[in-house]
RNA sequence: GCGGGCGUGGUGGAAUGGUAGACACAGGAGACUUAAAAUCUCCAGGCGCAAGCCGUGCGGGUUCGAGUCCCGCCGCCCGUACCA
C-alpha cells in the first residue's frame, strides 16, 4: 500500500507557495486587510515547542483569514538585543553580534520547514542598524516632545564585579558571579514619561474588548489609580531644613489609629540623618543591601529603625508619633513616607507587635468593641463600621464614605488635600550594557546633554569590544566615546548607556508595516496595515511589554509616526499557554535527582523504567520544558520523523490554546496516524473515481453532504473562537464519518475536497496534496473558505433530556420546533416521570424548548 | 508579600447556567495475518449482580437545575518594573 511521504510532500508545497508568492503581503484596496502577529522570538539558538505552538496558532489565523478574502500581513523578526548574547560572549569568548546572527540563521532554518505562511521579505532583527537607527531617531523626537528625561534612580550594584546587575542576576541578595552582597546605587538615568499617560492607559482599557479580561485587570491594577489624602506631619523639632513629612494614604479614615510614621531609607529625611548619625547610616546601609526587586523586598523580613524624631498628629497637636525608617517603604511610590495604622493593616500590625508600638482601633465592626489583637481588622471599604472617634463627623458608615468625609474635613480645615495617585512609575530605559541600542546623546562640558544630530544616525555600536572583564565595554572603549558636541563642536563624550530591550519590542509591530522605510514608519503603509488585528503571545507579557507598547504607540502618534487610529495598536490579543512535558528522574546515592531524556525511558507493565537498566523512574507530569531537566522536545526531531503537519496538528489538538499543553510522544504518533488516515481516504477515493462511473444522488450522499456542512460550521466556529482543539476534534469526527459513509465516489470526493480546505490552516501541506489528488483548482491556500449552508444544518429531530429534580432520568425524540405545551404533555406521559410522580402532580414543570425538561416532584 | 489565572476519568481535554466526560491518548476484547507491524470493529468515570448510588481540588451558598455564578480555603502557574 502506498503511504503519505511527508519528506517529499512538505518541501514540494513550500516551494509551490514560494513560487506563487502566496504569502507576500500587498496593499490591496479591493480587499479588507488583516494583520496577524505573534510575539517575535528572542534568538536563543534553537526553536522550541513553545515557538511551534505560538507560530502555528498565528498561522492558522493567517491562513484562515487569507482564505476568507483578507489581504493578510503575517511577518516575522527577531528580538535580538539583550543580556544572553553578552553572557555567551563572556562564557565562550565570542562576540554578541556573531552569536546573535548565527542564532538567527539557525532558527530561521528551523522555522522554515514548519510551512508557516510568513512574509519573509519583511524580516528584520532589532540589532540591525537599520532598525535601531530608526529607534534612535524616534528617541530624539521623544526628547523634543518632552517624553524622555533624566533623573536619578537606584540599580543593583555588584561591588566586586563593579557592574550593574539585572534583578534576575541577584540571587539571595548576592551577585550571581561574584557572590558578593549587592548594594543599591543611585545613577542618573533616562526615563520615558509613561506615568503622564496613566489615566489614558487606564481608561482606554475599556475599549480593548477583544483583549482577555485578565490582562486588562492586571494592567489596571498595575497602573493602580487610587484616591487618597495627602498631608504633612510636622516634626516636633526640625531636622536640618526638614520640618515636616509629607505622606499619602488611601485610608485617611484610619488616621485616629495612627501609630507611627514610616519613611523609606532613601527619603530625604533619612539621607539627612544618615549623614550625621552612624546608627542611622548603618540601618540605611542594611536597607540598601537588598536588591531592587519588589518581590524580594516584600518577602524579606520587615525591619525598622526608630530615628528618635517625633511628629505631631494633625488632629491633636499633643499627640506625638515616632518616626521610623522601614525597609519595606518604597521611595518611588507616593511620597516615600506613610503613616502606619496597625489595627487596620496586617503588615503594620506585624511591625507594631515586633517593635512594641501602640495599636489603636480607628473603628470597630458594628456592635463590637474588642481591640485588635494579632489579626488586623480589615473590612471591605464598602462595609459599614463604627468609628471610635467622630473626628470628621463620622460615626457609623462605610469605609468609602468615611474616606471621602475625611478628605473633605481635611480640605476644609486646610491641613490636607484629596489627590489621585498612580502606582505606575516612569519607565527607566537606561542600561549599563553593550548589546543594546545606543542612546543617541552626547555629554558636553559646556552644553550639557546634547541630542545627536539625526543625520549622524545611526550611532553604531563598535565591533571591537571585549568581554573578558565585567562591566560595560562602551565605557572602557578607547575611542568610541570620543566625539564632537553636535551643538558647539568641542570635544565631547557619547552616552554609554544603551536602551532597555523593551524599547525594541515596543514598536516592531509598526516597523513591520514598512520594514525598509528610511523613516521609522511609512505613513501610507502604517495607515493601511495598522492596527494589529490579532496579536498572539504568552501571558508573561501581560503587563510590561503590552503596556510599554501601548505607551509607545501613543508617543509615536504624538511624533507623527503613527496615525491617531493606531494609538491603541493591538485590536485583539490572545495569550497562549506553555508547552510542557513530563520530567523523568531517578535519584543518585545522595538522593539528588538525576534527569533522563524521554528517549531513555519506556513503559513496562504500567510502570515507567529506564530502558537500559530497568530501574523505576519517577514521573513529574506537565512540567515546563527546561534544558536542565532534560525534558525538552526538539521540534526538528519531530519534523524529521513525522513532518511539520504532524507537529502542527498535535500542538493544536490536545489542549485549548490558552492553557498549557503537554507534549507526549504517543500523542504525536496519534497525530501522525490520523494524517496518514486522511491521506489514505483521499487516495482511496481517487483510485475508485478512476474505476467507477458516477451514480445518482442517494440518501447516503445527502447524509454526507449534511455532515460536511456541519463540519464546515463547527471547524470554522472553532477557528473564529480560538478553540483550535475543538476544530481538530470535529475534524477527527468528520474523518470517521467520511470513512464510514456509503456515499457515492463523487460525493465522497466532494467531502474530501472540503476536508482539504478545512485542514488547510492546520496541516497545509497535506491539504494541498489531497486537494490536488481530488481535482481541486490551484492552491488550496488560495481557494476561498467554504461556507456552511444554514439549511443543511437543520436537524429533523432532536433529543430532549428529561430531568427529575435536576437529574437526567429519560429522554424524548421530538421535532426541533415542537410547541412547549405538547412537550409538557409527552414528558408527563413518560414512564420514568410517571413512576416518579406516583400518581400525583409535579410541583413544578420547567420546559426549555430545544434544551431540557425538568420535572420537580 | 501583593496582583492575575488555573484545578473535570489512568492521561490531554469537551460542555450559550440545561444529558458531565465529545474528540483523542494509554488500556482491554475481537477481525485480518504463519507471525508481527500496519489497518479495521467493539468496550471503557468509580462502586454495585442489578436496581441504583457517588462523582468536575476542598467546604459552604444562590438556582427548578452549578464544571459553569457567589463566599471562604488548598495546590499549582504567570507577573512583581534591569530575563525576554
Amino acid at each position: 500500500m502506498s503511504r503519505y511521504d511527508h519528506t517529499q510532500v512538505e518541501p514540494k508545497w513550500q516551494a509551490a507557495w514560494a513560487e506563487a508568492g502566496a504569502f507576500t503581503a500587498r496593499r490591496d484596496p479591493a480587499r479588507p486587510k488583516y494583520y496577524v502577529l505573534e510575539m517575535f522570538p528572542y534568538p536563543s539558538g534553537r526553536i522550541h515547542m513553545g515557538h511551534v505552538r505560538n507560530y502555528t496558532m498565528g498561522d492558522v489565523i493567517a491562513r484562515y483569514k487569507s482564505s476568507a478574502g483578507f489581504s493578510v500581513l503575517h511577518p516575522m523578526g527577531w528580538d535580538a538585543f539583550g543580556m544572553p548574547a553578552e553572557n555567551a560572549a563572556m562564557a565562550t569568548g565570542g562576540h554578541p553580534k556573531t552569536w546573535t546572527y548565527n542564532n538567527i540563521a539557525v532558527m530561521r532554518d528551523q522555522m522554515k520547514p514548519l510551512g508557516l505562511s510568513i512574509d519573509w521579505s519583511r524580516e528584520f532583527a532589532t540589532c540591525d542598524p537599520e532598525y535601531y537607527g530608526q529607534q534612535q531617531a524616534m528617541f530624539l523626537d521623544f526628547l523634543e516632545k518632552g517624553l524622555v528625561y533624566r533623573k536619578n534612580a537606584v540599580v543593583n550594584w555588584d561591588p566586586v564585579d563593579m557592574t550593574v546587575l539585572a534583578n534576575e542576576q541577584v540571587i539571595d541578595g548576592c551577585g550571581w558571579r561574584s557572590g558578593a552582597p549587592v548594594e543599591r546605587r543611585e545613577l542618573t538615568q533616562w526615563f520615558f514619561r509613561i506615568s503622564e499617560y496613566s489615566d489614558e492607559l487606564l481608561s482606554a482599557l475599556d475599549g480593548l474588548e477583544n483583549w482577555p479580561e485578565k490582562v486588562r485587570t492586571m494592567q489596571a491594577n498595575w497602573i493602580g489609580k487610587s484616591r487618597g489624602l495627602q498631608f504633612s506631619f510636622d516634626l516636633t523639632a526640625p531636622a536640618g531644613d526638614i520640618d515636616a513629612i509629607e505622606v499619602y494614604t488611601t485610608r485617611p479614615d484610619t488616621l485616629m489609629g495612627a501609630s507611627f510614621v514610616g519613611i523609606s531609607a532613601d527619603h530625604p529625611l533619612a539621607r539627612q540623618l544618615e549623614a550625621g548619625r552612624e546608627d542611622v547610616a548603618a540601618f540605611c546601609a542594611e536597607c540598601r543591601q537588598m536588591g531592587t526587586s519588589e518581590a524580594d523586598m516584600e518577602k524579606a523580613e520587615k525591619k525598622g529603625f526608630d530615628t528618635g524624631l517625633r511628629v505631631r498628629h494633625p488632629l491633636d497637636p499633643s499627640w506625638e508619633l515616632p518616626v521610623w525608617i522601614a525597609n519595606f517603604i518604597l521611595m518611588d511610590y507616593g511620597t516615600g513616607a506613610v503613616f502606619a495604622c496597625p489595627a487596620h493593616d496586617q503588615r503594620d500590625l506585624d511591625f507594631a507587635r515586633k517593635y512594641d508600638l501602640p495599636v489603636k482601633n480607628a473603628f470597630f465592626l458594628p456592635g463590637e468593641d474588642t481591640p485588635v489583637g494579632t489579626e488586623a481588622l480589615v473590612p471591605a471599604k464598602s462595609e459599614t463600621v463604627r468609628f471610635a472617634d467622630h473626628f470628621a463627623g463620622i460615626a457609623e458608615t462605610t469605609g468609602e464614605a468615611a474616606v471621602e468625609a475625611t478628605i473633605r474635613f481635611a480640605e476644609t480645615a486646610g491641613w490636607g488635600r484629596g489627590v489621585e495617585n498612580y502606582r505606575l512609575r516612569d519607565w527607566g530605559l537606561s542600561r549599563q550594557r553593550y548589546w543594546g541600542c545606543p542612546i543617541p546623546v552626547v555629554h558636553c562640558d559646556s552644553c550639557g546633554v546634547v541630542p545627536e544630530r539625526k543625520e549622524n544616525l545611526p550611532v553604531l555600536l563598535p565591533d571591537d569590544v571585549s568581554f573578558d572583564v565585567p562591566g560595560n565595554p562602551l565605557d572602557r572603549h578607547p575611542t568610541w566615546r570620543d566625539c564632537a558636541c553636535p551643538s558647539c563642536g568641542a570635544p565631547a563624550r557619547r552616552e554609554t548607556d544603551t536602551m532597555d530591550t523593551f524599547v525594541d519590542s515596543s514598536w516592531y509591530y509598526a516597523r513591520f508595516t514598512a520594514p525598509r522605510a528610511t523613516t521609522p514608519t511609512d505613513a501610507e503603509d502604517a495607515a493601511y496595515w495598522m492596527n494589529v488585528d490579532q496579536y498572539i503571545g504568552g501571558i508573561e507579557h501581560a503587563i510590561l511589554h503590552l503596556l510599554y507598547s501601548r505607551f509607545f504607540a501613543r508617543a509615536m502618534n504624538i511624533c507623527g509616526h503613527l496615525p491617531d487610529s493606531a494609538r491603541e495598536p493591538f485590536d485583539a490579543l490572545f495569550t497562549q499557554g506553555m508547552v510542557t512535558h513530563a520530567i523523568y528522574l531517578t535519584r543518585n546515592a545522595e538522593g539528588r535527582p538525576v534527569y533522563h531524556y524521554p528517549e531513555e525511558v519506556e513503559s513496562r507493565d504500567g510502570r515507567t523504567v529506564l530502558t537500559e537498566t530497568g530501574a523505576e523512574v519517577e514521573v513529574i507530569p506537565s512540567a515546563k520544558m527546561s534544558k536542565s531537566k532534560n525534558n525538552v522536545v526538539d521540534p526538528l526531531n519531530i519534523i524529521r520523523d513525522f513532518g511539520a503537519d504532524t507537529a502542527r496538528w498535535f500542538i493544536l489538538s490536545d489542549s485549548p490554546p490558552e492553557r498549557d499543553v503537554e507534549w507526549t510522544a504517543s500523542g504525536a504518533e496519534a497525530a501522525f496516524r490520523h494524517l496518514q488516515r486522511v491521506w489514505r481516504l483521499a487516495d482511496d477515493v481517487r483510485q475508485r473515481a478512476e474505476e467507477a462511473g458516477a451514480a445518482g444522488p442517494s440518501d447516503e450522499d445527502r447524509a454526507l453532504e449534511k455532515a460536511t456542512h456541519r463540519a464546515i460550521a463547527e471547524v470554522t466556529a472553532g477557528i473564529e473562537g480560538f478553540a483550535f482543539n475543538t476544530s481538530v476534534a470535529r475534524l477527527y469526527a468528520f474523518t470517521t464519518t467520511v470513512a464510514k459513509s456509503q456515499a457515492s465516489v463523487p460525493a465522497k470526493a466532494a467531502a474530501m475536497r472540503v476536508m482539504a480546505q478545512l485542514i488547510s490552516p492546520m496541516t497545509p501541506h497535506l491539504a494541498e496534496e489531497i486537494w490536488t489528488m481530488l481535482g481541486g483548482t490551484g492552491l488550496v491556500a488560495q481557494a476561498p473558505w467554504p461556507e456552511a449552508d444554514p439549511a443543511m444544518l437543520v436537524e429533523d429531530t432532536i433529543t430532549l433530556p428529561i430531568q427529575i429534580n435536576g437529574k437526567k432520568r429519560s429522554e424524548l425524540q421530538v421535532p426541533p420546533d415542537m410547541p412547549k405545551a405538547e412537550i409538557e404533555k409527552i414528558a408527563l406521559a413518560d414512564p420514568a416521570v410517571q413512576k416518579a410522580l406516583g400518581g400525583g402532580s409535579p410541583k413544578k414543570l420547567i420546559v426549555v424548548p430545544g434544551r431540557i425538561v425538568n420535572v420537580v416532584v
